[in-house]
Order: structure tokens, then sequence, then C-alpha cells
DNA sequence: ATAATTTGGTTTATATTATAAACTACTTTA
DNA sequence: TAAAGTAGTTTATAATATAAACCAAATTAT
């Protein structure tokens, strides 16, 4: 009756991530913090735990002389993004 | 943009409790622990947190001689749960 | 030139949360 | 009356999220 939701999802600041990767061709880190509201810190982590999981690809070049890195959804992350959301579904319409 | 997720209702057990409720008057203890799935442990726990943010009520009662603990929301869980929904709407549609 | 500040992060520590294991108490069935 | 089942609670442990501290280089101000 509940699906089982998806861990590396189920969380706010990751959730947020991928929701704003998932809608652009990618973003670098310092787009995404400002999105999100998150601090540096929470924000290297959970994008390292995106990455673990395979959902994003994360690229690191310099934009002039400062350093940059670039996130990227990957095929696997939009399947994972849309099982989620067609998960949470039967959480939410049940009180109907 | 990405609005703050209630964390009471951001768990997928609690989530997947107050979205019973919200479809019935009441249900007790073991009801929700068939659909759910949880282990008593967990459920017991998860209840009472729902219960200590005033988002559902717990009466203890006997059914015979067995002890019986029925749960109902209140307007509060139904409003929070309601809030919950509109929030997560923001990310789920984001990518869109 | 150099000191302070900002950018762009990572690492590590701590607090919170979820989950599982162990236990209690009573009832029913063999 | 002994074993097994119901209906949970309490406590311990594992996992997770968040915050604090730190690092390195670039930029700006003195």
């Amino acid at each position: 009756m509940f699906p089982k939701l998806d861990p590396i999802l189920h969380s706010e600041l990751r959730l947020a991530v991928i929701s704003i990767l998932a809608g652009v061709e990618d973003a670098d880190f310092s787009f995404i913090k400002k999105q999100t509201g998150a601090t540096s810190g929470n924000l290297s982590v959970q994008i390292d735990k995106l990455c673990a999981a395979g959902y994003i690809t994360v690229e690191k070049g310099f934009k002039g002389k400062m350093p940059r890195t670039t996130c990227r959804i990957t095929e696997a992350g939009l399947q994972a993004f849309s099982n989620y959301v067609t998960a949470l579904q039967e959480y939410l319409s049940a009180g109907k």
C-alpha cells in the first residue's frame, strides 16, 4: 500500500537539488546554494551523496581563476526522481 | 523558492500514519501497523511524536480484555498535512 | 606590498532522527 | 500449566542531517 520512499531523495536538501537539476542543463555549486539557501557544508555533503548514488555528476573546473563545481543530473537521477514523485503520490493521495 | 518541509511529517512512517488517519474516522494501533508494515516499536515512537505535535489524539481503552490504542487525526493534523502536500508540490513540480 | 575580506568549497564534530532489539504485561490456545 | 500470540513500551544503536571549524586561493582595501 505504501511504497518505500527512496532514502536518497527523501531529504529536504537533496530533493531540492535534484528538483533544480531536473529543470536545467547544469548548475554550479553557488547557484544551487543560493536557490536552496543551504550552507556550504551541508550542500557539499548532500551533493556528494547524490553523486555517490549516481544521481548526478560533478565536474570540477575553473571559471577564470576561481574554482567552479558544476552539477548535472543523470538518467538514473531523473528516473529516481520520477519514481519518487510517483511513490509519494500514494502517500499524499491516500487521505482522499 | 523551496518552502521548509514540516519535519514532523517529512518522515516515511509518520507520513503514512497521517495519510491513513486523514482518510478514516479513527484507526487502532494494530490496523496502522498492518497497513504500514512498521514494527511495533517504531510505530509506537512515531505515534508519540505525532501526538506530541498535536497532530493526532491517542485514546487507550480495551476491546474486551485486550488493550486497544485508537488514533484520530486532529484539525491541526489535517491542516499540517495539507500544508505539507502544498509545500512538497513546489519541490516535485520544480523540474518542469 | 600586505592585510583584510570574499569566494568556493571540504572536513570533522555534534545533534537529531529513525530503526531495531529487548523487554513488559496480559491473553489465548494447546 | 506451558507455549505462543497480542499489544504494546522502553532503551540502545545506527544512520542522517546540520552546524562549526577549517583550508586555499582570489580579490579588494590600506
